[in-house]
RNA sequence: GGCCCUGUCGUCUAGCCUGGUCUAGGACACAGGAUUUUCAUUCCUGGAACACGGGUUCGAAUCCCGUCGGGGCCGCCA
């Protein structure tokens, strides 16, 4: 093979992108980078009807945010625009006159009735549905003297009968009958290309050598190579990748939720997370490890490793990695990331950066930490005062515990006040009882106002004496109520 | 329905090409336990799979055939 390796991922923007176009993004970069090669991100909006900026806007900020940086574009100075189909409608009418001349396209008047009468009549038939060539019979000057006379019709390709095979670099050889494909549309007019024949056209003008796609696109190749033969343009390496799955095991789309890529990063998801996850979708590095960043990715990555089978998109791994990745992060990084998601409330950073690592090693998603450790951030808690009992405790044993607790500590002065200080003088009382949590317990739930929190000596030394005197004393006359 | 892809624990997968070392390994999840005031972390333990049926072979998860299952596509969407 000569020259470089290029890929290419071509998202539609006619939606959020999301974990499918994530992965599929993933594995053409991967392989980009191992080989040495580009990766180039083309933005197919050739549906006007549905495409919408917005969408494309998504798509560049979340490739972006994964690390996906594609290699070139439009020049437009600083990071690189994407190429858009939109953009590239005199390209496309160039080729296409060219199979429209040379008798590999014809105009197509049929209406949209008649197409949907003969869908029909084959499927009773048990036929599969396809385009019987009707206007393929029109000669030439037949087609633009209706073309002249304002007739409104359609391109379609003239697909000759016969057995294509193409490698497919994950799935061996793959061998279509076309006798059993109709004529394609590929541009609604001159000016209206679409997919099946800008992705070939495309394809050659971007110098893609490797095409890897998901495998609902494996019935959509034979036709693209047709295509490409008429143009005599060289052919493209073939990899198709499996589906990501939902529960359901069916190919994962909106019926299965939000899977968008900013939903996830709303959430809290970390980036290197999210790719190292969906790495592991579908390939693997062969031996047992599985945490990898994207650099070790494209050193380990290779098509051959590829798996055939679908996989499920499962949850409870993403959050696992997620989880093990927050825990691995600086804190001083964490807690920057973190701020979004804590409630506003005057805090220094500092501050702000002790709470967070109490919650480093609880998180599996940045924006739990919300709920978890409000109590951090409000002046008065509510809780029933039944939370408060240890075990079987009664709330007026309770609420002599939390009496003893103040007078213990309510005596260390301010620069005393930490958690080794107030851990050394609270357990040893605690220590005399046939369970420390008669003390600990209470004492928790009195400043976190929650059945579950970090410990309470930690949660003390932040929130300073006077606000840890205070939740007792709060603590007290609920108990009391 | 037609065509195509696919089939190892609930899930992601190793092993399959180059049959024996596989009483099938790892991870997530789950269950139990240790640590612990709670939650989480960490550690230990456990249950859990070669879709089925033939064949080839001394021997098959691995090779061959068939069956069944799952999925994708059949747009003037991509």
């Amino acid at each position: 093979m000569n020259g470089k390796v290029r890929t290419r991922i071509a998202p539609s923007p006619t939606g959020f992108a999301h974990m499918g176009n994530a992965r599929t993004a993933l594995f053409n970069y991967l392989f980009a980078k191992k080989e040495g090669g580009d990766f180039i991100l083309r933005v197919e909006d050739t549906d006007k009807e549905r495409s919408k900026k917005e969408y494309e806007q998504d798509i560049l900020d979340n490739f972006r945010w994964l690390g996906l940086e594609w290699d070139e574009g439009i020049e437009k100075g600083g990071p690189y625009a994407p190429y858009r189909q939109s953009e590239r409608t005199e390209l496309y009418k160039k080729y296409l006159t060219k199979l429209l001349e040379e008798g590999h396209a014809y105009w197509c008047f049929c209406t949209a009735e008649e197409l949907e009468a003969q869908r029909a009549h084959q499927m009773s038939l048990g036929e599969a549905p396809r385009y019987k060539g009707k206007c393929r019979a029109l000669s030439r000057q037949e087609q633009e003297k209706r073309l002249a006379a304002g007739e409104r019709g359609v391109i379609r390709f003239v697909l000759e009968p016969k057995i294509i095979a193409f490698q497919d670099l994950i799935r061996g050889e793959i061998k279509f009958d076309t006798n059993l494909l109709g004529d394609a549309v590929i541009a609604k007019d001159l000016k209206t290309p679409l997919y099946n024949f800008t992705v070939v056209v495309d394809d050659f003008e971007m110098q893609i050598t490797h095409v890897i796609r998901g495998e609902e696109h494996i019935a959509n190749t034979p036709r693209q190579i047709l295509i490409q033969q008429a143009l005599a343009l060289p052919g493209v390496q073939y990899a198709h990748l499996p589906l990501l799955l939902g529960e359901d095991r069916t190919k994962l789309s909106k019926r299965h939720g939000d899977n968008s890529i900013r939903k996830f990063r709303e959430q809290g998801y970390l980036p290197e997370a999210v790719v190292n996850f969906l790495a592991l979708l579908g390939w693997n590095p062969g031996d047992e490890r599985e945490i990898f960043s994207i650099e070790q990715l494209i050193k380990e990555f290779s098509l051959e490793r590829i798996q055939k089978g679908g996989a499920i998109f499962n949850l409870q791994r993403l959050d696992w990695i997620n989880g093990l990745y927050i825990r691995q992060m600086p804190l001083e990084e964490l807690t920057e990331i973190c701020k979004p998601y804590l409630p506003e409330y005057p805090m220094d950073f500092e501050k702000k950066k002790e709470i967070v690592a109490l919650y480093q090693e609880r998180l599996k998603k940045l924006s739990e930490i919300a709920e978890l450790a409000d109590f951090f951030f409000r002046d008065a808690l509510e809780y029933p005062k039944e939370l408060l009992c240890w075990k079987e405790a009664t709330t007026e044993q309770t609420k002599e515990m939390l009496q003893k607790i103040h007078e213990l500590i309510g005596g260390v002065g301010e620069s005393d006040w930490t958690k080794e200080n107030l851990e050394k003088i609270l357990m040893l009382e605690a220590e005399k009882m046939q369970n420390r949590g008669y003390m600990l317990w209470p004492l928790r739930v009195a400043l976190s106002g929650k059945k579950a929190s970090p410990g309470p000596f930690e949660i003390a030394e932040i929130l300073d004496k006077e606000q840890t005197l205070q939740r007792i004393k709060q603590a007290i006359t609920i108990s009391k109520a």
